[in-house]
DNA sequence: GGCAAGATAAACAACA
DNA sequence: CTGTTGTTTATCTTGC
């Protein structure tokens, strides 16, 4: 081990102190977009204006979240190359002012992007078609949305190495001898550490803007442009279902009892391996009497997306604003029944799942290599990554019903005119 | 002040 | 030989 001497001083100056200050409180600023949150927000009278809807107040929400759902367009390859909040800078600024939105990535340029670098290389893996990217190409991807790290010192690929190597979430996936395609392996997200990650990135002041995911103010910033755009389900992925669940769970779109507080922390493999909340730990103790699992791998009725409907359905129905009142509490891997604790996560059903939709991507890595090195997963943890895959399954559903929902608020929303105009027509 | 998480720096080995 | 990649260790900063 060599003398370890810290930061140069001119260093120090680059990364945290005033500059991210200074920085990021601008960006937080734009983050947070309170007027977005509001505007997101549903409000009675958009709906229930009139009294004559008071009976119908409680489906305000599903008008709100349905019309958020019908308007929006993300995931998959309709996911905008340029970033939403791309779409709003320079001349398409909206009416409410560059202080509503910047561009946190164009921001970037001269300060730190406030992702941290595990999140950064989580987008990069996630926008890239195979999941999986070498290292270079992550570097890429990063140099390209934040160019910062262009004029930053090169430090910054070291960390991007070093959280590879030391974050659980990341997995080294060998290249298979016929796509041989550079040096070094192609990196993916371990798909159990998925959620933790997609927490952590909706905690952030922004979310990734191409990576698919959507934080609360991503949301509510496109919201606030009423942007049109289409919502197909096929466009759905699970990370995004999970998102637009919580976040409208969370602006009170759809009211739950609960947000889903999963812990978002990403804790080091091996200082603090033993620390890392694992998804599939999610200990779920409901009132109610679906989806009781705990482990999924014990449990595979277990789905985080179905307890999001089903506490959103709960709202929806009207009658039972029901009392789903979940407890989650994360459980240390250690404590996994039949958790060997290795490092291997792969098996052949985690990896069609992950991978089988995925044709051969631009970047020229096949997903085929993913596959090559999940075959070596233990037969152990086979269980558990059903669970995952079936969590994903569920999740899509998730997705469905919601616009599901968005259907049957379109015929609510048709009655609803059509009473409200037989009631002026009687005055 | 302690702790956890993250960032940064550096050394080193393996490999193309 | 050089540059890249991956691993490891150590230190520092920041926030709670």
């Amino acid at each position: 081990m060599g003398p370890v001497i810290g930061m140069t001083p001119d260093k120090r100056a680059e990364t945290p102190g005033a500059e991210k200050i200074a920085g990021l409180s601008q960006i937080y600023k734009m983050g947070s977009l309170p007027e977005a949150v509001d505007a997101a927000r549903p409000k009675a009278t958009l709906v229930g204006s009139e009294s004559t809807d008071d009976e119908l107040t409680n489906l305000n929400w599903l008008h709100e979240s349905t019309n958020l759902l019908t308007n929006f367009s993300f995931g998959g390859e309709d996911l905008p190359v340029v970033s939403p909040l791309y779409d709003i800078e320079g001349d398409d600024m909206p009416s409410c002012g560059p202080s509503c939105y910047q561009n946190p990535e164009k921001k970037s340029t001269t300060s730190k992007p406030p992702y941290s670098f595990s999140l950064l290389i989580y987008m990069a893996i996630e926008h890239s078609p195979n999941k999986c990217l070498p290292v270079k190409e992550i570097y890429s991807w990063i140099l390209d949305r934040f160019p910062y790290f262009a004029t930053a010192p090169t430090g910054w690929k070291n960390s991007v190495r070093h959280n590879l190597s030391l974050n659980k979430c990341f997995q080294k996936v060998e290249r298979s001898h016929g796509k041989v395609n550079g040096k070094g392996s192609l990196w993916r997200v371990d798909p159990e550490y998925k959620p933790n990650l997609m927490q952590a990135l909706k905690k952030q002041p922004f979310s990734s803007p191409q990576s698919g995911s959507l934080s609360p103010h991503y949301l509510s910033s496109v919201l606030k442009q009423n942007q049109v755009r289409t919502l197909k389900e096929s466009d759905i992925d699970a990370a995004t279902a999970m998102i637009l669940l919580n976040t409208s769970i969370e602006q009170g779109i759809l009211e739950c009892e609960k947000p889903l507080p999963l812990k978002t922390s990403l804790q080091k493999k091996r200082n603090y391996g033993h620390a890392f909340s694992h998804p599939s730990a999610v200990r779920l103790q409901e009132s109610d009497s679906l989806a009781t699992s705990i482990d999924p791998k014990e449990d595979h009725n277990y789905s985080a997306s179905s307890m999001a409907v089903q506490r959103c359905a709960s709202r929806s129905s009207v009658s039972s604003l029901s009392s789903v009142d979940e407890v989650y509490e994360f459980l240390p891997k250690s404590s996994h029944a039949g958790s060997d604790g290795s490092e291997g996560f792969h098996s052949e059903e985690d990896t069609d799942g992950d991978y089988e939709d995925d044709p051969l991507g631009d970047s020229g890595y096949a997903a085929q290599a993913c596959v090559d090195t999940s075959q070596k997963g233990q037969p152990g943890k086979k269980m558990r990554k059903q669970s995952c895959q079936e969590i994903d399954e569920e999740l899509k559903e998730a997705a469905g019903s919601l616009l599901h929902l968005a259907g049957i608020r379109t015929c609510l929303g048709s009655l609803i005119s059509t009473a409200k105009t037989q009631k002026q027509r009687k005055k």
